[in-house]
Order: structure tokens, then sequence, then C-alpha cells
DNA sequence: CAAATAATTACCCAATAGGGTAATATCATT
DNA sequence: AATGATATTACCCTATTGGGTAATTATTTG
């Protein structure tokens, strides 16, 4: 079994430090079904051999000189629309993974990742799949939809999403912007008292000591 | 190279026909880096010998008499954290498809999948990945990010919008952790005054109006 | 050398934040 | 009728914030 005979994976590597070029090339070509046809140190020459060799899969570096791995990643997508992208990068930030994401990559893996695995991944996004880095996958799934949208399995067991009132939520959303207790009292047509306690709740529930660590929370978790 | 002495990777098979069920055995049980160590024909049944057996991934069908592979996905979050689930169903209805990620499944197969494509899937969602079919991972991606990430595109490439120094970064990191100046200043060895001083610079800089503000920004747009 | 930039310190002042406690009013559930 | 959760208001108090202006050092740049 699992002789494949078919013609192995054709990739493409853009990425900037030699060093690392190397070593993807060699760590890939190990594999039968894998062969690296390509390379480029930045993303105008990725562009251009990619638009050449048309490969199955491209590896791209995020953090390149000049154009960004992203937008090189977006253009691609008119370009060569049949190669896949596997996004390579040292980091995991949230929005730069739904960036690229969004912009047609299938992919996003963290460079310590290992030889076996890139390749466990490289033929898997080759045949047209979507990888996510167990770092990261969590919270692209978790942007995903919220129990609570799904009326039709509401057997309700969110235990780890923070239970704040509406009226808290409205709060927040007004305390993300940067709005004072005095503000925000106004907005509601309360007196700031109320304001004052609605915030207190939410530093009491979000477990945060001030409202910038409250905003903070509530962006990076979504809350609002 | 890629021989692996590691551990079978250990699969807990859910699915109501017998027929499939055997054939998943067999299919997997080809490959050595994988040994399906239990089955269950419903969901409740699955429940339990998860509860068991902790395997490292559990295949769920959807299709499921009684208690639906979805609502078992959501149970097993709790009973069986560390269990990746891999849905696998025959049609790809988008709510449906959404709903089992949103619950915590880790993949989404169709049923024609490959035996060979399958095992690769077991295999990456046993490290921790994510892995969705070709003809769903579009639909999901899709629902992901929008215009809006695009702004984040190019402020991205064309350098750094904002100008902040060394120091100032320093500064805007403990806000956003929610320090107070006092607290900057202490941590960074200076006086109340000059914390003052860096706060009031970026807040500038920033083009904001106070410190909530700036840290907001600073999660959105990755300065920190 | 001179100019610009960055980091540092200092003072004043009005406004705000956050903690504590507690009294109402409303509404749905029991 | 009673319970509990939520929203609302109020008062006290101290610490903190943000704005303004301005002086002193380094370090870098022209």
């Amino acid at each position: 079994m699992q002789e494949t005979k078919k013609k192995p994976v054709e990739v493409v590597l853009v990425e900037d430090y030699k060093l690392t070029r190397v070593g993807l090339r060699m760590a890939l070509n190990e594999f039968d079904e894998i062969e690296v046809i390509g390379e480029a140190e930045d993303a105008e020459k990725g562009i251009e051999i990619i638009k050449e060799l048309k490969p199955d899969v491209v590896l791209m570096d995020l953090g390149l000189p000049g154009m960004s791995g992203l937008e090189a990643t977006q253009k691609l997508q008119e370009i060569a629309p049949d190669s896949k992208i596997i996004i390579l990068t040292s980091h995991g930030q949230e929005e730069e993974v739904l960036a690229a994401l969004g912009t047609g990559a299938k992919a996003y893996c963290l460079k310590d990742i290992s030889p076996d695995t890139l390749a466990l991944v490289v033929k898997n996004v080759a045949l047209g799949g979507c990888w996510l880095d167990p770092d990261i996958a969590n919270y692209v799934l978790n942007t995903l939809p919220a129990p609570e949208n799904l009326n039709f399995l509401s057997t309700n067991s969110n235990l780890q999403k923070v239970q704040l009132t509406e009226r808290e939520i409205e709060v927040l959303r007004l305390l993300v912007k940067g709005k004072s207790n005095t503000e925000i009292a106004k907005e509601l047509i309360v007196s700031v008292h109320t304001a004052k306690a609605h915030v207190c709740s939410i530093l009491q529930k979000l477990c945060v000591d001030d409202r910038v660590q409250a905003a903070v929370k509530a962006v990076k978790e979504h809350l609002v």
C-alpha cells in the first residue's frame, strides 16, 4: 500500500534567509512525494517564478523585505490561483493569521515545525485541504461560530466564556472605544454611578484590575 | 528518515453503520502509525469508551441515531478535552460544518475521502492541527476575515505608520498590560514623571485621547 | 560645531478611576 | 409570595490620569 506512483508535489519556496531556504529544501527533498522546483528570496521574484513554474504548493515566509508575504499571497490568488499557499512564519499574531487565511492561504505553520509534519502539511495542502498550526488552530476555530448561534444544539455547555449581561456588553463596547465613565453614562442615558457600577462588575467578571486590561481582553477574546 | 518509532496514534471510531466502521478500521490499520483502539455504534457508547480509552483522535460520524455527533462532540470537550475530534460525514452542509468546528472539532472530512488522505488527517489532527476538506475549506475560510483586514495589510507593508521610539514601545507594552504610570515607572526604573511623559507622547503619536484607546490600538495594530 | 532627537525630570491642576458598601426598582422564575 | 438576577442610583475616599509647560542630559545627525 501507500505506494504512490503519482508525480511528486511541486513546491516553490519564498523565504529571505538563505539558510532557512536551504534547510527547507533539504528537509522537503527527503520525501519522495515532494520536489522543490524553485526558490525566491523576496516576494517579487517569488511571484515571477510561481507565474512561470505553476507549482502545486508555495511555502511563503511572512517576514519578507519589501513586499510582504501577505501582499504576495493576495496577488498570487489572481496570478496563480491553482498554487496552494502555505504561510510559514515565526510568530502567530492573531490578526496576521486571519489576514493570511483571508487572502487565500491554505495553511499556517510556525517555523519550529518538524520536517515530518511540514511534509504532511505540504501533501495535505496539495490535496486541497487546509492546515493550521496547533498553537493557532484554536484561535481561528474560536472565531467561527459561538455556540449561541447554533440554536439547534443549544444544550449549553459554555463554561469558558465570561458571562456578561447585555448591558455590561454595551458598556464594555464603549469602554473599548476609550469612553470615560461620564461619557458612557451620557451615551446610555444613565447616571455616572450606574456606569461606574457596570464597569466595576465588568472588571470583576473579567478578573482584571483596570479598564485598560478589560479593553485589551475584550479585543483579544472578541467579547465585543 | 521518516522512521517514526513513536507510539501509534490511537483512534476511536464512532459510526453507526457497521460496514463503514469495518471499512474505516481496516483502512486505518493499514498504517503503522495509526491504531484503532475502539469503536462505538452510537454517541452514548462512544462517549463511554472515549472516557475510558482516552484516544488521541476520535472519528465521529454526524448522522448518528439518538444523540447527534454534534452533541457528542460538544460533550467530549469537557469529558475528554485531549481527544481530538474529526468529523466524518457524507454531506457538507454549511451550518453543520460551522457548528461542528465551533463545538470543538478539529477536522471535517467527507466520507468519500481516500484512505491515504484520511490517514494524513488523523496524523495531522493528532499533532494538534486542524484540517478541512477541500470542498468546504473555502467556505469556512471565507467566513473568517473580510475587507477590514485589508487595511491591515496595507498599513503593514507601507512601513510602520506610527513611529514610536524604543522606549515608548517599552512603555506601551506595559500600558497594554494594564500597568499604571507608577508601575511603569517602577518597572523601568525611572521617575513617575518620565513614565507620564512617555505615555503622553504615545497618546499624541497614536492620535488617541486616553490610554485605553492606546492599548486597543496597540493590540489591534500589533504595535507591541 | 550646531541642530535635532530622545530620554529624563519636575510642577501644577482639574478630571477621572476604582474600591467599598448599600439602597431601590424591575423582571422573570419558582 | 418569595427568590434571585439585573439595572439603577447614591455616597465616601484615595490614587491616578491627562494636559500644559519647561528644564536637563545624551546621542545622533547634518
